[in-house]
DNA sequence: AAGGCGGGGTC
DNA sequence: GACCCAGCCTT
């Protein structure tokens, strides 16, 4: 008998079913947009437009809660208010500052990348997905956030977050969401709209953490429940336990 | 495909 | 006390 807290058949739907339908991915689309533009976060690197300022926050978002973020980053945004001045800093006084945050080799590779992009692009954050992508430390989740986010190209994103959302709503296996498979890739760049994907990709992160958590998400008052997998799933489960208790 | 990194928040 | 967090890099 499988142990009663886990969802059963959560990938085993049946074959005909497609799971990004294309009137399925709208109906995501225009829900999940609306919630985000009433639920949105401010954070202090959403109120900057400043492309330097945003590549800090995505070194240290990396595996680490935004609310723990926010004030190791106002202080170090504060003691290095543009690129040159983090160029300039002692590698032991930046680490010191991210120390709280855990993941140290964060601090080495940020200050790797600003002196590649004070060499190499005269300081200025390059704008491509291509160039971000050679930058030290920084993967295709960063690169993208920062074409959306700073640069307004329509860039879809895929974290922890996104990938746990799709998987849930569109019933997408892909694998672990720690693989990141391409299937989970495709999927994110389908349901963003074609305009505002970096508000967008923000909106997916607020569901993510406030309604479609890891643990104990709040299918009671999402706003995708009815159409939603993980929730049809969930209710397979629960017959099936009281069937055989 | 899998494991390591990490302090801090949450349940 | 276990689990998770705006990922990335190395086997």
């Amino acid at each position: 008998m499988p142990a009663l807290n886990t969802v059963v058949f959560s990938s085993d739907f049946e074959p005909g079913s497609q799971p990004l339908n294309a009137a399925k991915v709208r109906w995501f689309r225009r829900r999940l947009k609306t919630w985000g533009q009433q639920n949105f976060r401010d954070f202090p690197w959403r109120r900057t437009c400043d492309p330097y300022a945003i590549l800090v926050a995505e070194f240290l978002l990396q595996k680490t809660t935004a609310a723990t973020v926010a004030p190791i980053y106002q202080e170090f945004v504060g003691r290095y208010p543009t690129l040159s001045d983090l160029a300039a800093a002692p590698a032991e006084e930046v680490a010191s500052l991210l120390q709280p945050l855990g993941l140290f080799f964060r601090a080495q590779k940020l200050r790797e990348s600003v002196l590649v992009i004070l060499e190499n692009y005269q300081g200025n954050v390059p704008r491509t997905e291509a160039q971000l992508l050679e930058l030290p430390g920084v993967g295709k989740y960063i690169a993208r956030s920062v074409c959306a986010n700073a640069f307004g190209q329509p860039k879809a994103v895929l974290d922890t977050n996104v990938a746990r959302i799709l998987q849930r709503f569109f019933g997408i296996d892909g694998g672990k969401v720690k693989s990141r498979s391409s299937e989970l890739w495709e999927a994110a760049e389908r349901v963003a709209p074609k305009q505002q994907v970096g508000p967008w990709n923000l909106g997916m992160l607020d569901f993510g953490a406030a309604v479609c958590t890891a643990r104990n998400p709040r299918c009671g008052e999402c706003p995708l429940q009815q159409q939603c997998e993980y929730k049809i799933s969930s209710e397979i489960n629960s017959r099936l336990i009281a069937e055989l208790s």
